[in-house]
DNA sequence: GTATCTGCAAATTCTTTGCAGTCAT
DNA sequence: ATGACTGCAAAGAATTTGCAGATAC
């Protein structure tokens, strides 16, 4: 959740160069909670940048992705999500109406843990929680 | 890991038929450690299943997936990959070769702390962890 | 000025679907 | 006997790639 001035820095710093684009779809994943995936970030800029592709998004977020700006989720989807809070948490999908949510919780133990049995130097990771939100549970019981 | 008699019930029970390639496509998943994605999966049964096509092997997946004989992974790749141990565990991936190792250990805890902080009922969970497997720390070293 | 970036279109890849013939029950 | 299944080919969908013109530095 860094402001301009800082991700420009970054960028540079790296190597890439700062575009308009690159500074509004870091600043989108910045803004939601709703961990978009590529088209909806899409949808979120085409009001202010009509003329941007999909390509440049997905080529953006895998620069953010490389630069440790944002992390990419597979909740088991077709598509990718995109996530800019990059302080350790874990997500929870619900399975009937597909949100995602933060489950802002610290899974550091478990990585010690993980890194003792295995053989491995671990880097990231992460962790998917599947159940049914509040909302839906509501829904299913007025139903039923 | 059931045997061909159970596998056979339990799809009967659910109201599958059973056919020589379901219990193939299950077969393979319970006697290989690699978590394979479909292509891995129709390359093992080329020789025995010829005619067997990509096809039958996602719609077996999706069957074996609904009545709890497998989980499907997503680690990341741009493939889907399937696992037929279904005891709680998590999977750890070596993001230089890509081998994807099992950790057994049971992270039962942290769904009751994630159930209790959120307003979810949870069903299920998927741990990922991502680093550098042994073999490729050691091949690294030698470079340097 | 030049190397990188954007945006378009085409290509690629994994997965799904429709359908005719086959098989399990 | 019949409803479900297989296998093929075609379709679908997310993502990547190639390239010409535009832009950051």
């Amino acid at each position: 959740m860094l402001d301009n001035k800082k991700v420009t820095e970054l960028l540079r710093k790296k190597g890439f160069k700062v575009t308009p684009q690159r500074l509004a779809i870091y600043n989108v994943l910045c803004n939601t909670k709703s961990h978009p995936n590529a088209e909806m970030i899409f949808n979120k800029l085409q009001p202010y940048y009509p003329t941007m592709s999909l390509a440049t998004i997905y080529k953006t977020v895998d620069i953010l992705n490389e630069i440790g700006l944002i992390n990419i989720l597979n909740v088991g989807e077709d598509a990718f999500r995109y996530d800019a809070n990059m302080t350790s948490h874990a997500h929870i999908c619900c399975t009937e109406c597909g949100r995602i949510d933060d489950i802002m919780m610290n899974f550091d133990n478990c990585v010690t843990d993980v890194e003792n049995q295995s053989s491995y130097n671990i880097e990231k990771y992460q962790f998917y929680f599947y159940g049914v939100c509040a909302e839906c549970k509501a829904k299913k019981e007025k139903v039923s």
